[in-house]
DNA sequence: TATTGTTATACTCTATAACTATA
DNA sequence: TATAGTTATAGAGTATAACAATA
């Protein structure tokens, strides 16, 4: 059975990059739906991320690298530093800056949002397999690469949403 | 050159499902940037494919298909309807109902709005040969078959904006 | 004077719920 | 009583700009 047309209407012909935007909105919103169950929206999740890879850093190029302005960065860690998740540290060098780091009950949770991106890659490719996957990867890693996209960090990240309340929650 | 690193992070290894958002959330936003040339946003865009494909229907319907509430879609037809792209006929059956349609302006605009996607489309896939193009369509085909996915709709529709106002605007 | 973090505020987008007219 | 379309409205999310502390 191939993907379903509704009408007769003159074949509309979707290209790869409407495929993209269509898979990729619908993972995103796959992926927020299952990390709520961890009380985290996609952007947390990003931020957790990024400490992990990079401790240490201030607020500003932390808002900087996930498209928030700095304003709306203050709020967002004061909940996950309230949670225990992250922390603030003085810089002694520079006292306007704060260094964030992870705490440890941080790192058990991003242990356990891994293993959700692990399940969540799981269901979004469950139609490939494992050589298709490869294949895939591959092709869009290109194709990233080609378009300049940063390493980790998506548009999405820049809302703070957990995701748009649809009909089917 | 392969996708590039940021330190000696333990391989942050990316899946495909997180490659797909991240391009799919990319190329959502050069694809509003140059239909705002037009002066259409997504949503716009994809009510006029939406009536090019099946005319007449009701608002209700189309609300449903575009993901946003009745109430929504009202003054988001008016500003379609005041520009002159589409038209609201009475339903003579159930003079409830309006019955939607391009009207001949309309479907110039959706002329010009397939040129932009078409370009979209090469913008996207530059990094890829004509065979390669081919392959990722037919896995990502699969995916969306897979996921259920409705042919020519994706949940970036429920939103109004015409795109986030990121820092490289 | 410039920069980091913060707070205040005005504005936009949104869903919900009332309302009307038809059925 | 139910449905299509409409309007009103209150709430959430947002960027902008002013502010304090430090450089």
């Amino acid at each position: 059975m191939s993907v379903n047309r509704e009408s007769e209407s003159p074949a509309p012909r979707m290209g790869a990059a409407f495929l993209l935007a269509q898979l990729g909105a619908h993972g995103a919103e796959l992926f927020a739906r299952r990390i709520a169950e961890l009380e985290l929206t996609p952007a947390q999740a990003g931020l957790l991320r990024l400490l992990a890879g990079a401790p240490g850093r201030s607020q500003r190029e932390l808002a900087d690298d996930l498209g928030m302005p700095a304003s709306r960065f203050v709020p967002f860690a004061d909940e996950l530093e309230g949670r225990g998740l992250i922390e603030r540290r003085r810089n002694a060098s520079d006292r306007r800056q704060y260094a964030l780091h992870l705490t440890d009950q941080g790192l058990g949770l991003l242990a356990e949002l891994r293993k959700a991106g692990a399940a969540h890659e799981q269901e979004m490719c469950q139609a490939l397999s494992p050589e298709e996957r490869r294949q895939l990867m591959g092709l869009l890693g290109r194709m990233a690469e080609q378009q300049q996209l940063t390493l980790g960090v998506h548009p999405g990240y820049r809302s703070l949403r957990a995701h748009r309340p649809g009909r089917a929650q």
